[in-house]
DNA sequence: CTGAAAGCGCTTACAG
DNA sequence: CTGAAAGCGCTTACAG
């Protein structure tokens, strides 16, 4: 590798000033500038950014936590989108991704220590737990942070407006003639499942619909499986639903996985509404109905806010809302006739 | 932070000792060893792995290098999967993950210089070009690498039997009758495209098929569009094939949905079968009919072959072939009767 | 078994 | 406008 040595040596000039001219400091004479810049890049040299970070104590690089407990973790259908537009974002302006683990080889570690290990300039929590002690600590730490789904008035935030959406959903199922609906929730440490659990009981509340217990059930995760297993709860019920909004979009299909095995359709005899709009979303068959979050957006919007916030300290923690909006396909079905 | 100076002045000990019982040394005294151990814990420290990498030029670090024309990253419903898996198993070994791109900062770079401005100590390049200038670079190099579906002499390769997940899908095609049997390649730059194309002919070939050359229609990419256009092409046809085996799943579905708009139905009216097995596959109607590579084993399988290309320099480069499956779903169909 | 010293490749006061 | 020197936090010969 060739190192600021070896420009210097060859130009003539010290190191100082190479280093000067490279970094396109003003105080260097253009001619010295212009030179030591052909030079360098005659060698092919390129700063050493470990070197770099050491002196400067800043690496450039962006930490990516992935809290969640499916362990499926990049292959999230809807994360996996957040991250990619996060990483374009922030590799706009030279930072680089590097995932943070609670390892640090064998040993096990916090988020944090390994982001101190690893010296990233700062962090996005993503798919976090509101209450994991870990993504706490991490929180009230001095290291810039961006955390989704989540709320804290101690670092930035972002996320959908999950209350608005639940409305858009039962205003769209409301008219559809449904009044039977039941919600299938995942409130197992997932705040953005508590909001929709909330948002639910809101939406109907407008309408006067009563919220029958037994109508609201927990699926615990937002999982295929945890909506699956809720839904068939649903229709051991005397009085089944004429509608189901879930949590999520991977819930929504596996509730129309039981709706089907039972014998029954979707829409036909009961309508389902996600929540997310996932790729998958408009290739099952029904095409579901679902509240579209921009994840792509949220990706962005915290790559923004956390690059602010590292390069302003004294920046004032931000709470982003980003809009949702309801797409209509074939899971949902008007009953007034 | 506290950096190895203040476990020094604490315990009395020189950092040199510190540092040799931090990293478990044998030639430490074991009371020293414990004592340090024990002090460093309490006051919270641990080694600054910039400052570490700096002297011993190694960063416990990965690159991943994701080269695809379709612009989705992360997304990919195939790749994503398969990184997962590299990157779990890379974690195990106390190596971390960094993603590599084209930049640095604002400025353009290619892989391999950003790889050596980031110091990491080998990459995996996914998705590649098997022409792609710069992916042949960085091949060439002495960086420890390991490239998913391209073949190189010059490097760690991995990829799927596609010429046998080709003999399977057209085994299975040719039990259920069918004899016009189309493809819907995706030649463009791509190893495995061209892989599958080759196998193609080669089954059938063993059966004694002519190949009619308007049976054969590039896609180009690896895309839902690529196959919902090559399929319309196909239909326009004289004599519509009764089978279409698609080089992916995502081609697969686009075909799919372009048979379905010509108001035919797969599998009544053409049978289909996919290459991958995404996620996807299963959830869509009909379920797909696909030959499955073990995408999480791709990704392990990387991981091993590069720390161990890291850590045992003269280890001869390796080529494996992974095995896939047929998984038979509900777009295929059997005309015999 | 332990320590003083050099060095990894940069950046940044400080001095001129 | 330019340079000599210190320092970032570690590891590793080298010496004892």
């Amino acid at each position: 590798m060739v190192t600021i040595y070896d420009v210097a040596k060859k130009t003539g000039f010290s190191i100082t000033t190479v280093s000067r001219a490279l970094n396109n400091y003003p105080d260097v004479s253009e001619k010295t500038k212009k030179l030591i810049l052909e030079v360098a890049d005659k060698m092919g040299y390129f700063p050493n950014s470990i070197a770099r970070s050491l002196t400067m104590k800043k690496t450039f690089t962006l930490g990516v936590i992935f809290v969640e407990d499916l362990g499926i973790g990049m292959k999230h259908p809807f994360f996996s989108v957040v991250i990619e537009g996060f990483k374009q974002r922030a590799e706009k302006f030279g930072f680089d991704l590097v995932f943070i683990n609670r390892f640090i080889g064998e040993d096990r570690k916090s988020y944090i220590d390994h982001a101190y290990y690893r010296g990233v300039d700062g962090v996005i929590v993503v798919c976090s737990h509101y209450d994991d002690p870990e993504v706490k600590k991490l929180i009230e730490s001095p290291l810039p942070s961006v955390v989704l789904d989540v709320h804290s008035d101690q670092t930035n935030v972002i996320y959908s407006n999950n209350i608005y959406g639940c409305e858009l959903a039962i205003d769209h199922l409301y008219s559809l003639g449904h009044q039977k609906i039941a919600h299938i929730a995942a409130t197992d440490g997932s705040f953005t499942g508590k909001e929709r659990l909330k948002g639910f009981g809101l939406a109907l509340d407008k309408y006067g619909l009563t919220i029958d217990d037994s109508y609201i059930v927990n699926g615990g995760l937002f999982s295929y499986e945890s909506g699956y297993n809720a839904m068939n709860r649903l229709l051991k019920l005397d009085d089944v639903p004429t509608a189901v909004f879930a949590s999520s979009d991977t819930m929504a299909i596996g509730a129309i996985k039981a709706i089907k095995d039972a014998g029954l359709s979707a829409p036909d005899d009961i309508s389902v509404v996600g929540f997310d709009d996932i790729e998958l979303a408009q290739h099952i068959t029904p095409g579901l109905t679902t509240i579209r979050q921009n994840a792509e957006l949220m990706g962005r919007k915290a790559a923004d806010l956390l690059i602010n916030q590292i390069n302003d300290e004294d920046e004032d923690f931000s709470t982003i809302l980003l809009p949702v909006e309801l797409i209509i396909r074939d899971s949902t079905k008007d009953i007034t006739n």
